[in-house]
DNA sequence: GTTGAGCGTT
């Protein structure tokens, strides 16, 4: 039983989630599991990941059975030396269970007999101030050149969209890069052939030029949900390219 | 090979 967050949340009725935070980026539920687990009963481990490069996003979600076990954990596991770097155990609050937190009180904490009578990290927490949550998964890290980069495209995509309004269509374009793509799209994202500067031929000049549209935004990410990474996100980083290789045709990279 | 504030999936 290796394998959390494999179908999902297996059993979210009575447990207690918290949240680790400054973890590894290489750190799977795996090797959180066995540090957890000895203080307490875990219930599930999970370990979100990036939807683009599957890399994790540094932090891990421990469930807990019991909430004292919980409290427990995160006053012994919080600020300990895991991978090389120390982290941050807390409890969860924007979790999809985060119900229960506004409605019984609950807190999802020791009830105050025990409160954190026991010691805390006076660590610096600034997390309350920064309350724009959407800005963090966008410049979570060095995608910040990708960001003033797209800023730079911003101006130029007004001018890339009436170009091509007035004289091809989209659905030309498209259509014959579907048609050309059809079995590399299996195997290739769907995010290089539109960041593909060479497969521009309408206008290469342009290069590179995503033109993301927020809801054109919103809508790729939903097919990149569904479709394009089911690969597995939990602890098991061992067959996770043997899944997305069904074409025997190296050429699928090259034109 | 990189990064480091934060809150999650079938």
């Amino acid at each position: 039983m290796s394998h959390f967050g494999r179908s999902g949340p297996p059993d979210i009725k009575d447990t207690y989630s918290l949240l680790v935070l400054n973890i590894s980026f290489r750190t799977t539920a795996d090797d959180l599991y066995p540090l957890f687990d000895k203080y307490g009963k875990v219930v599930d481990v999970f370990i979100p990941r990036d939807r683009r490069t599957g890399e994790s996003r540094g932090f891990a979600f421990v469930r807990y059975k019991y909430a004292e076990e919980a409290q427990k954990a995160v006053d012994r596991l919080d600020g300990r030396s895991v991978d090389g770097r120390n982290i941050m155990v807390q409890f969860a609050k924007y979790g999809p269970n985060a119900e229960r937190i506004q409605k019984g009180r609950i807190v999802e904490a020791v009830p105050k007999s025990r409160g954190r009578s026991r010691s805390r990290s006076p660590r610096p927490r600034h997390r309350d101030d920064h309350r724009d949550r959407d800005h963090r998964r966008r410049s979570r890290s060095r995608s910040k050149g990708r960001y003033e980069r797209d800023r730079y495209y911003d101006k130029e995509k007004d001018h890339y969209r009436r170009s091509r309004s007035r004289s091809i269509s989209p659905d030309r374009g498209r259509g014959r890069d579907r048609r050309r793509y059809s079995d590399e799209r299996k195997s290739r994202s769907r995010s290089f052939d539109s960041a593909s500067p060479s497969r521009r031929s309408y206008s290469p000049k342009r290069s590179a030029s995503p033109r993301r549209t927020p809801s054109r935004d919103a809508s790729d990410d939903k097919y990149s949900n569904g479709k394009k990474s089911p690969r597995s996100q939990s602890a098991s980083p061992k067959g996770r390219d043997d899944s997305r290789s069904p074409s025997p045709h190296n050429s699928a990279e090259q034109d």
